[in-house]
RNA sequence: GGGCGUGUGGUGGAAUGGCAUACACAGCGGACUUAAAAUCCGUGGCCCUUCGGGCAUGAGGGUUCGAGUCCCUCCACGCCCACCA
């Protein structure tokens, strides 16, 4: 039965909506998946939502754009091409083949012409011609970087990539530090923006709290410190307290950090020599090991250079170290260290020995270290007695007139690192020319393709550097010998803007396209409406998309005014089996393919949605199989109901009883519940709803009067028009064979106000705040009605017992509180 | 260490500051059946002497006529970030 459906839909065209439809445009997106195989359950849950909100929407009159896709360029097709051989695109596209099958037995409504694959060439080719302008524009360099060096995956990682355990997101293995060559795009170039437009979004506050965080906006001061001696040199440092100026009493380095060398004394060459090297080899884990107040641990961590730093505000020299707990990966990779001020700082202090000067006076009882509160500035010049807020201030502005430095906004958000040295990725489209330098390859000349000639296994080498014919190339400059780029990009380029390319017709253009996508169409579909996906994109994946929107725009590729590509988002939860993440790599996965086949796609569908919050984690127990099990029991009811229960059941000579009218009030409470249910993304008490619905149609059936045609169709109608989003196969299936025609289309029901009000409500009668009766009354009841009613009631006078009320709270038509 | 979130029956969960436990799963009882499955109906927090009461939303305070809901403290769990200067 199902497949009959899915079969008619694709066939029909059913979901294919065009740029030109005349109804009101709304776009339904899921996050597209990375084709691993079947779908799995989280793909289920997820794709569910998003089949839900394509279908309602439809039904309130919308042209909703519902396409798919597929992140088909990744690691795990390139690792199973090392273990067996197959070809990453054969390998790849049997698994897409395999996860469309599933999504199209869940019943899930998608315009396939809008499909997208990252790995075809015309998807490529654009990849690389937003390379080359980003190039020519300055948001694409190369720079020598510091890098996280997977030795499992045997590539480069961004920062994004690597755990907070310094393990491969992936592979898990340690990630080393390596200083390799590396193609940026200039991320930080919209910082501030990216920071900015976060209020207006309706997103999930956690999810922005993320990317606030991320982008990591803070605010103060750079400026350079002297060095003693040495007038050509000077150590810059970035600061947001410049008010403690008074309170440096040395300075740090990273072991990074390239004055190391030149600052160094000869007597303490050999020392620093030895520390820099020790962290060199550390992995970021190691490195933190000791971050806190393990002193122990931080006397090995540092060392003194045996130069000296002006402090500016007091004209004192401070000793300049060399310590690992600052990074240089932050701000200048130097700091002017604080130990009054800072626990960091005081934590090195004391193991050092060096001096502690507070400039803000601590609370009288203070029996801690370092003290970062507000307070009275001391031993700070012309800021003493100041606020530290006014000290700030006070400082930045002295910097600035003395020279010493300028107030500075800096952002732990770093450029995004895109170079991987992997096989099954977008390549980088540039050469290297012995005469030229870089090179990008020309326009007319892309898509640069992957050759399939490659060796796989790990060499140590990017595979593409492993095929002669694709690495020799001449310069499109001056002709002569060059050598192409043999890096791919980051896969999550690909998906920076799919959902831009989705509003043409990837699959049904015309050939050859003269622009990666239509920007009428982008205007008319953009911003996705509502764009669902895990958690676990909230900042990667999330962020690259908003930076490349923007850029697009801003190159003219998409309009300009389009700055951010999803207006709403929902992410929902995670499916858990055994505490943990349910995960093919875990080994914890429970197929959907099985209840396709056993109770359906529809029943999977209503208990993924009627499991609980749709943002809220599932957890996966011996119980869920009964639950599937009680879903599939609910969809036979109502199967039974809509195409079982014969004209024979029915008399309709009788005028509307009692019976009839309880049930219309049902029918219409569910339409308004259900309504507001699906706004506020609260699937599982939508569900309830209707099943209360359903059982509410049962008890009229054995109505001792019996039931009537009239109230019966509507009440069964409107349960299959609530239902039809969730369970598409078996509503379409009950309204073709009592309506004949399409349910797909029909319109949303819309609720009778008179039925959705009483004519009676329960107003509760509490003394003292516990309830003691329950009156029957009419909504419309006023203040003193409500009360002369409440204290007219045998059970309040027989407890009142005379005693004259301190207090009548009356809230009506609800409730009536008696305090004594 | 910082930020955010969660805690309600045997289980998943419901509840604009106003009837706590909707709806479901499991359980129990019944109808139908030779029997089972399926289906249908009923029952369903805990305690007390059944009438009727009393006590229950992680613990303890507070605000309020009234708190699962708001505020404070604590406990447990989860997620994100983390020597970020």
């Amino acid at each position: 039965m199902e497949r009959r459906w899915q079969e008619r839909w694709i066939a029909e065209g059913t979901w294919e909506v065009d740029a030109d439809d005349p109804r009101p445009p709304y776009y339904v997106l899921c996050m597209y998946p990375y084709p691993s195989g079947p779908a799995h359950q989280g793909h289920v849950r997820n794709y569910t939502f998003g089949d839900l909100n394509v279908r309602w929407r439809t039904m309130l009159g919308y042209a909703v754009l519902s396409p798919i896709g597929f992140d088909s360029f990744g690691l795990p097709a390139e690792n199973a091409a090392i273990a067996t051989g197959v070809h990453p695109r054969v390998f790849t596209e049997a698994r897409i083949a395999e996860l469309r099958a599933s999504l199209v037995r869940l019943g899930a409504a998608y315009d396939w012409r809008r499909e997208v694959r990252s790995h075809d060439p015309e998807y490529m080719r654009w990849n690389q011609v937003f390379f080359v302008r980003m190039l020519e524009a300055g948001l694409a360099y190369r720079a020598s970087a510091p890098v996280n060096w997977c030795p499992g995956c045997r590539t480069v990682l961004a920062n994004e990539q690597v755990l907070a355990d310094g393990t491969c997101d992936r592979s898990g293995d340690l990630v080393e530090r390596r200083q390799l060559e590396q193609w940026f795009l200039r991320i930080t170039a919209y910082a501030d923006e990216l920071l900015e437009a976060l209020p207006a979004l309706d997103w999930p506050e956690r999810v922005k709290v993320m990317q606030r965080n991320w982008i990591g906006r803070s605010e103060g001061a750079e400026l350079s410190l002297a060095v003693q001696g040495r007038p050509e040199l000077s150590v810059e440092v970035f600061t947001t307290r410049p008010d403690t100026l008074g309170g440096v009493t040395y300075a740090v380095l990273a072991p990074e950090h390239p004055l190391v060398g030149s600052l160094t004394a000869p007597a303490q060459r050999a020392e620093v020599e030895a520390l820099v090297k020790s962290v060199a080899r550390l992995s970021d884990i190691e490195r933190q090991a000791g971050a806190g107040t393990d002193r122990v641990a931080l006397a090995k961590r540092g060392a003194f250079t045996g130069a000296h730093v002006i402090n500016p505000l007091t004209g004192a020299p401070v000793p300049v170290y060399v310590a690992d707990y600052v990074l240089m990966g932050y701000g200048t990779g130097a700091i002017m260290a604080v130990p009054a001020e800072d626990q960091r700082d005081w934590d090195f202090a004391a193991a050092y020995d060096l001096p502690v000067v507070r400039t803000v006076a601590p609370p009288q009882a203070w029996e801690g270290e370092a003290y970062i509160g507000d307070g009275v500035k001391i031993n700070s010049s012309f800021m003493d007695g100041m606020t530290v807020t006014e000290a700030r201030a006070e400082a930045i502005e002295w910097l600035e007139r003395t020279g010493f430095g300028t107030r500075k906004v800096n952002y732990r958000l770093r450029d995004w690192l895109i170079s991987r040295q992997r096989y099954w990725g977008c390549p980088i489209p540039v050469v290297y020319c012995e005469r030229c330098g870089v090179v990008p390859v020309p326009e007319d000349e892309l898509p640069v393709m992957l050759p399939d000639d490659v060796e796989f296994a790990p060499t140590g080498e990017p595979p593409l550097a492993s095929c002669p014919e694709f690495v020799k190339a001449l310069c499109p400059r001056c002709g002569g010998p060059a050598r192409r780029e043999t890096d791919t990009m980051d896969t999550f380029v690909d998906s920076s803007w799919y959902f831009l390319r989705m509003c043409d017709l990837p699959q049904g253009a015309p050939a050859p396209p003269t622009a990666p996508f239509d920007p009428a169409a982008v205007a008319r579909w953009m911003p996705v409406d509502t764009y669902i996906g895990g958690v676990t994109h909230a900042i990667m994946h999330l962020l690259y998309a908003r930076f490349f929107t923007r850029v697009l725009g801003d190159l003219d590729f998409a309009p300009a005014a389009l700055r951010e590509p999803f207006g709403r988002l929902f992410t929902q939860g995670m499916i858990r089996m055994g505490g943990r993440a349910m995960s093919k790599s875990k080994g914890n996965v429970v197929a959907p393919e099985r209840y396709f086949d056993s109770v359906g796609a529809d029943a999977l569908r209503v208990f993924h949605l009627s499991v609980g919050p749709p943002a809220d984690d599932v957890d996966w127990t011996s119980q869920t199989d009964e639950l599937i099990e009680g879903c599939a029991r609910w969809l036979g009811r109502v199967w039974r109901l809509a195409v079982g229960v014969s004209a024979a059941d029915e008399t309709s000579d009788r005028a509307g009883a009692a019976p009839d009218l309880a049930l219309r009030r049902v029918t219409h409470r569910a339409i308004q519940a259900v309504t507001r249910d699906f706004e506020r993304w609260s699937y599982n008490t939508a569900v309830a709803r209707l099943r209360e619905l359903t059982n509410a149609i049962h008890a009229y059936l054995g109505c001792p009067e019996g039931p009537q045609t009239a109230t019966l169709t509507e009440a069964v109608d409107t349960l299959l028009l609530l239902l039809n989003p969730m369970a598409p196969h078996l509503v379409a299936e009950c309204w073709e064979r009592r309506h004949g025609g399409e349910v797909s289309t029909q319109p949303w029901p819309v609720a009778d106000p008179d039925l959705v009000r009483d004519d009676t409500t329960t107003l509760v009668v509490q003394l003292n705040g516990k309830v003691r009766d329950r009156l029957e009354v009419d909504p419309g009841i006023s203040e003193s009605e409500a009360a002369a009613l409440a204290l007219a009631s045998p059970k309040v006078v027989e407890r009142l017992a005379g005693v004259e009320p301190r207090r009548v709270v009356v809230r009506p038509p609800n409730l009536v509180n008696i305090v004594v």
